[in-house]
DNA sequence: TAAGTTTATATGTCATACATATATACAAAT
DNA sequence: ATTTGTATATATGTATGACATATAAACTTA
């Protein structure tokens, strides 16, 4: 059974280890605080709008000094949970889902690991996507969704032209979706997707034939149903399972 | 078609504004040498291990206090993208993919929309982690499944409980995904998946029924093909769907 | 070779001062 | 009476200097 329990890495921890004996971690106040404030405005049920306390205030009640509130703050900051106007104070706002997580992507610091996983996730949603699609279908999205195939059919040639198309395609469709969260992941992992397009580029040319067009899965959508899509979406994507597993 | 184009929400506006008036962003040092920093590290193709220049260097460089680049590495130092040791340095570190977001979620401060659009993002995975769970399923954990179900089938009275073995149930599911970041993720959604119950519990007893069991969704799994399971499971949440659109 | 000691150094924390923007109040002007 | 200009108080933004603290590295001792 994999074992998930511990997900807490510690990079720069020795190669020998002895099991059972974790290096403490190191405590600073910058992190005490940040709990501290978080906690602080959940147990208040503080929302979105709601002043809070100023800088020298909170330093006071903490017993720290103004720098590392005002650490601490800077990274509610980085979420998007405080805005701060001079002289007017900080107020409470509501976070931008994935601020922190784009950051992460674009760092080119996740291994390959993360990487499989994340494309993982990408081939997961595409997958259940489906049933929303036909819940939230509607002509203008599949007249994009047409005009999009109808050009490809014209003029793509290189592969890099069909996964140019590929990428508008697929958009079309998280956007069909109706959910924004949604929309975001998928342009966010954009990155990844180029990753493991060029890792597969390596591959031969037979192993990432694609059985299923974007032709196929548009009538699907115009006039099957879910699982149908699914199907269809499954050999569309198989490529990319195969280079996974 | 639903507009997604501009998605940086700006909470203090005022209601009366004017087309292509938009406020000033009130700029600072920090987001700055946020920015500049992270564009560095990529730019200099740094990988997780490597050393950087020292908080005094960086500042001199940058041409600002070490305040500020204190305050823009705390900052990356949260997302798990930096370790310091006294003395030592600081080195960049794999970061956490979801660090940042774990932190959002528990702030209470998403919008009834944010929640919502969460929800759907996970009926949107519970459906399409079929394919991975075919792939992946083993008798380990088809048997942990056997036990919750058997436990379930025999202890369960209340909704309450039926909610919890719930929980279990799904939780085991990701967990036979093999995806770590997929486990992690169901893991954190379960305050999302809270709310919503708790605002479900308003709804009709016969609206909440459920005409797909676990014990049914475990015989899938154990002789059917990922279509089928991906069929009873969207009848096993349909009470969510229903709720949702 | 191993254990103890010293030293240099980079981060962690604190205190203080000043810059800057702006909400508020008030005065002047139309 | 409503707008426009001016002054003031105030909370955040930035800079600087000082010291605490842990620890890698060098050195000494056993």
């Amino acid at each position: 059974m994999t074992d998930f329990g511990k997900s807490k890495l510690n990079v720069a921890k020795k190669e020998s280890e002895f099991s059972g004996l974790e290096p403490l971690v190191n405590i600073n106040m910058t992190d005490l605080v940040e709990d501290k404030l978080r906690n602080y405005f959940i147990q208040k049920k503080f929302k979105a709008g709601d002043t809070i306390p100023k800088e020298v205030e909170l330093a006071a009640s903490l017993n720290v000094s103004r720098s590392i509130v005002r650490e601490a703050l800077s990274r509610l900051k980085m979420l998007g949970m405080i805005e701060s106007r001079k002289r007017r104070g900080m107020i409470l706002t509501e976070p931008d889902i994935w601020s922190g997580f784009t950051k992460i992507i674009d760092s080119k610091l996740l291994s390959e690991h993360s990487l499989k996983e994340l494309l993982e996730l990408r081939l997961v949603i595409e997958m259940g996507v489906s049933e929303l699609l036909f819940i939230r279908r509607n002509d203008a999205d599949l007249e994009a969704l047409e005009k999009v195939v109808v050009t490809e059919e014209k003029n793509a040639k290189t592969p890099a032209d069909h996964a140019r198309y590929d990428v508008e395609f697929h958009k079309i469709l998280y956007h069909m979706s109706g959910n924004e969260t949604l929309y975001r992941f998928q342009k966010m992992l954009g990155y990844v997707f180029n990753y493991i397009v060029g890792a597969m580029s390596t591959v031969n040319e037979k192993d990432r034939a694609v059985s299923v067009s974007h032709r196929d899965l548009l009538n699907i959508l115009k006039n099957g149903d879910p699982r149908a899509f699914q199907e269809a979406m499954h050999k569309h994507l198989e490529p990319y399972y195969r280079f996974l597993l």
